[in-house]
DNA sequence: TGTTGTCTATCTATCGATAGGTAGACGCTT
DNA sequence: AAGCGTCTACCTATCGATAGATAGACAACA
């Protein structure tokens, strides 16, 4: 899954394959489909798991006393300069046309959960969707053109 | 071209054929290849129109009296609301450490025109920035979250 | 002994790309 | 006007590579 996250990630869904994740892991491609039966079941398994890890990083910065907006820019952030990749979700939802209902529902849970949690805290519901899309485009941005320094620069108006 | 755009706008680079559009406009591969001898060719000169076609519009809407922001907004507007589809840039873009030197270039050239164009046009760097990430950002959760009204909510802050 | 996980081997379908050929339109020369 | 080359825009056929997926054998382990 942390191999199939990484080229999903980089290539989006139908640029990675189970031939491609299983050499980066060691084993034939025979062995992924032991565990994943068909490649959308893959992708929705991972899309799941970045999206319940997310929020939990969200929470972990809430935590530390931080401003809900700021937390969730922090997490963005790594995301994006740690890994040096896009967002998942963003990743996936670019082509969001062209996936299945179960992909297709799993990026969208991303972004469900992630107005229920700004809501919450207290945002207006356009507040809300406004910082989300900020933030996802800033990383698009960053991502083009290979600076990272733009989602600071690109987000700072959100602080 | 026209087939070409609107498969990458629905499925980005790697999820489109040289087939699949041939079949779109009635003809073989081959005579696509024809047109343009790779992959990387084409969708570099879908990437181009499309950057071109976008700023011309952005000046049509400056010409009758719009704001700068909200020009932009509108042709953004229009290209998710009348296509039903992403941004091909931003289609592209999600998956750009995957795209070949050229076809990058290309989408490059879109963010950074529109950079120069929005602070050309009074704005300051970040701010610039800020426009176009929550944008194509909102395009993006709109798409997703297949409801249109959900790019204008996320945009309304710029305004 | 039964389960789990991986293997080899193979299937069908499709990919981007190329080779070689053809019908028709156009311009030039005799 | 007739003939000749050239160009455009397609065609059929095929290439090697790779896609997702499956069947069945084998080894490790409980």
């Amino acid at each position: 899954m942390d191999a199939a996250e990484e080229r999903i990630r980089r290539t989006g869904y139908s640029g990675f394959s189970f031939r491609e994740i299983a050499a980066d892991v060691g084993v034939k491609s025979a062995s992924v489909h032991y565990h994943f039966p068909t490649k959308e079941k893959l992708a929705a398994a991972v899309a799941r798991r970045y999206t319940d890890r997310f929020l939990e990083a969200v929470d972990h910065q809430l935590a530390g006393g931080e401003d809900i907006v700021e937390a969730w820019r922090q997490v963005f952030r790594v995301a994006l300069q740690r890994d040096g990749r896009m967002c998942l979700c963003g990743a996936l939802g670019a082509t969001s046309q062209d996936l299945s209902r179960e992909v297709r529902d799993e990026v969208k849970r991303f972004f469900l959960l992630g107005i229920d949690k700004l809501t919450m805290a207290g945002l207006a519901r356009n507040s809300a969707l406004h910082v989300l899309a900020a933030l996802e485009g800033a990383m698009l941005t960053a991502n083009v053109l290979e600076d990272p320094s733009l989602f600071d620069k690109g987000t700072a108006a959100l602080a």
